[in-house]
DNA sequence: AAACTAATCAACCGCGACATT
DNA sequence: TAATGTCGCGGTTGATTAGTT
């Protein structure tokens, strides 16, 4: 299949929008609708391909685009949703009403990224200065689970680790950031995260459409695979690894 | 005040998924 | 079933703004 590249047609214009172009692509919407990109442009009287005006159009000028800072709560959903989500920014905004995925997109790169690694850095090391505790590749985990072989120890973790070629675990993290088996994977957001405090009530935000134990255990895409006695040694390991030990759910 | 750097964010690009022919 | 068209997504770019020297 050969694709027709966008924009093809010379005197299409690129580039930021103006004013004038706003108003017509909104007139022409709130009138029309927008059922066909590729189409609309031509029909409203805009020197812009569809792509073009439909980024436009869902980024900026619909009408129930919040603007605006992030609030924390809002910051903090994206950092959970992130945490089981991954990179499907259209997924997170799904579930933030008046945001959009290049708006969450952009937030996260240039605040939300960093702000999770210094605190965790920070977590890092406190932990490891009462308990440390050697990062394990949850793949260990899971071979180890799967071969009936349970990994009992940091030091067996850390052992498996150091099998793990530096070279590999480079490209992994070069390829997806999804696959970072650092630290980041778990990431632990207390009070101390944010530079204001907040209470409990106000960290905690549940989606609207998940239990209340996929909310709290952002894992829970494998939780089929957790209800077998071995999965369970894996599970707590887990969360060995992470340095914590919540209520598990029950099944 | 000027030059430089860093941060921000709107917009573009290319790809894959899906629908239609 | 293959070819084609369209849309939506995620990665990236680059212009603008803010901060620093």
């Amino acid at each position: 299949m050969v694709r027709a590249p966008c924009c093809e047609k010379m005197g299409l214009k690129k580039g930021p929008w103006s004013p004038e172009e706003d108003q017509i692509l909104v007139s022409f919407i709130q009138q029309n609708g927008h059922g066909n990109w590729r189409a609309l442009p031509k029909q409203a009287g805009l020197l812009r391909c569809g792509k073009s005006c439909r980024l436009r159009w869902t980024n900026y000028l619909r009408p129930d685009i919040k603007r605006g800072n992030f609030s924390k709560e809002e910051e903090e959903t994206i950092i959970n949703l992130h945490e089981m989500l991954g990179n499907r920014w259209s997924a997170i905004a799904a579930r933030l009403p008046g945001r959009t995925d290049n708006e969450i997109k952009n937030v996260w790169h240039t605040h939300l990224k960093k702000k999770l690694k210094i605190h965790q850095s920070s977590q890092d090391s406190k932990r490891h200065s009462i308990n440390p505790i050697p990062k394990c590749d949850p793949k260990v985990l899971e071979n180890s689970n799967s071969d009936q072989n349970i990994v009992t120890s940091p030091q067996q973790c850390s052992s498996e680790m150091s099998s793990v070629t530096d070279s590999s675990i480079e490209k992994k993290e070069v390829k997806n950031e999804e696959m970072d088996y650092s630290s980041e994977y778990f990431p632990q957001i207390d009070e101390s995260f944010w530079s204001e405090e907040l209470s409990k009530d106000d960290v905690y935000c549940p989606s609207a459409d998940k239990t209340e134990d996929e909310d709290r255990f952002p894992f829970m895409q494998n939780v089929e695979d957790a209800r077998s006695d071995d999965s369970m040694d894996f599970w707590y390991n887990l969360f060995i690894r992470a340095g914590d030990m919540p209520d598990l759910p029950e099944f």
